[in-house]
DNA sequence: TCAAAAGTGTTCGTCCTACACCCATGA
DNA sequence: TCATGGGTGTAGGACGAACACTTTTGA
């Protein structure tokens, strides 16, 4: 922790990458942007961007998400460190260190494309070929990450509107997971934890037309799950 | 992620730090180094220094715990990335990006004291007062997480030597979480879940002397627990 | 009147908690 | 023979999984 000479060491680049997962039509999207020039010219990318000198990481992540989403507002959504990428030779031009986020997103609107970014769209997940540098490996982290914590936190409501049923609460976990939920159960575990969601006094919505309306309920002040809701169970399933 | 010209932004520093967490008679300690230059002389801080140009993260952060502790093979020992610090006016002299690691021993020798601290010492967990920069926050960090890995994941075996006995186990959590833990509850908690011990065939430990001899286990080869090992519900325990 | 989705009730088994109790060792 | 720590047994309760059933809407 000493010698602290500024050009004693080469200089590292730091960057942010982000990844921005969203629910639509009941699919699990990822916001890429495609990048025009090389290396991995054609190939999708997360987006991502520099560092500016008086910026903290999570400050750049969160300029850069309103960048490439186009929203007015990203002061309220969920955005949460994931880790940090180092190995020398993750871009081929030169040292480039970044700190990998994951971001939440309810109801995304069509990204703006403009920004750095050639082109930036909303892919389903898993659809994409292989993206640029590590981040398939990054996006990867991240879908695990996200499965994780929604046993152990309440997450999950930073993929709905402000306003939701029990209903697209429970397709959040089926879908991040991959497996179907009992109804009943998953109803009764999430009301009987304190905090988790609170009812909109007498509002209902008409969920796809059919079938009875289901009330709205509103993200409570809990951040965490006590106890867990723990996915159904399959053998040696990785950390 | 365009404009890539190396000095087109102001250069960073990057450097790791590693809160490196071991058990000494039943307390949790932290090993830490004595500042001798400003800023913070005479504080205590966490142990770290700059990635080399052609360094991981990851690798830096083994390298400077090999360093910092003396011990010759550090390959084994379980590290793991926390996060990445960030704020701008982290460090008062310069830009330093720093990669936060945690480290879990067993058993430490004394610190060598030599590589770059002038003095490295095990200190009780909370026992330092103020420590320099933003490494409290850093420590505190690294114990939540421990915390809340011990629930999911094996990593309690990490503490202890290769062949422990289940009480020494058990101490692992009561001193992490703080908590007293019922004995027979915990035994057949541990050994109802598949590789996380396994049984090292005849042999028995005299801990402490008094008391019946004690069956000898290693680490077994899972990483994850299922079901989860939960620490005692105290409502709304932080994440 | 039927299909679809919300919401309620109930049963049954499993797991957790708690405590009582036995075993082997050193003092 | 007592204190100490390891190890086993067991009764009771809480919780979760599974599934039957009712309710309310649109077609």
């Amino acid at each position: 922790m000493q010698g602290y000479d500024k050009y004693a060491y080469e200089p590292f680049a730091v960057t942010v990458d982000l990844a921005v997962l969203t629910l639509r039509a009941g699919a699990l999207h990822v916001l890429l942007v495609e990048r025009g020039q090389e290396p991995y010219a054609g190939h999708w990318a997360l987006p991502g961007g520099f560092l500016l000198p008086e910026e903290s990481a999570e400050r750049a992540a969160r300029r850069e998400l309103a960048e490439e989403t186009g929203l007015a507002d990203v002061s309220g959504l969920h955005l949460e460190q994931l880790r940090t990428y180092s190995e020398p030779d993750r871009d081929p031009r030169m040292r480039v260190v970044s700190v990998a986020f994951t971001a939440l997103l309810p109801e995304p609107p069509e990204p703006r494309g403009g920004g750095d970014a050639a082109q930036a769209r909303w892919l389903p997940y898993g659809s994409a070929g292989p993206l640029a540098f590590d981040h398939d490996r990054i996006l990867a982290d991240a879908h695990d990450r996200i499965g994780a914590q929604l046993e152990n936190s309440c997450v999950a409501t930073a993929f709905c509107p402000p306003e939701f049923t029990l209903g697209e609460l429970q397709q959040v976990y089926e879908t991040v997971w991959g497996t179907a939920l009992d109804r009943p159960n998953f109803r009764r575990k999430v009301l009987a934890t304190p905090g988790f969601v609170e009812p909109v006094p007498g509002a209902a919505r008409l969920t796809g037309g059919r079938g009875k309306p289901a009330a709205l309920y509103r993200a409570g002040t809990a951040t965490t799950l006590h106890p867990p809701l723990l996915r159904p169970s399959r053998e040696g399933r990785p950390a």
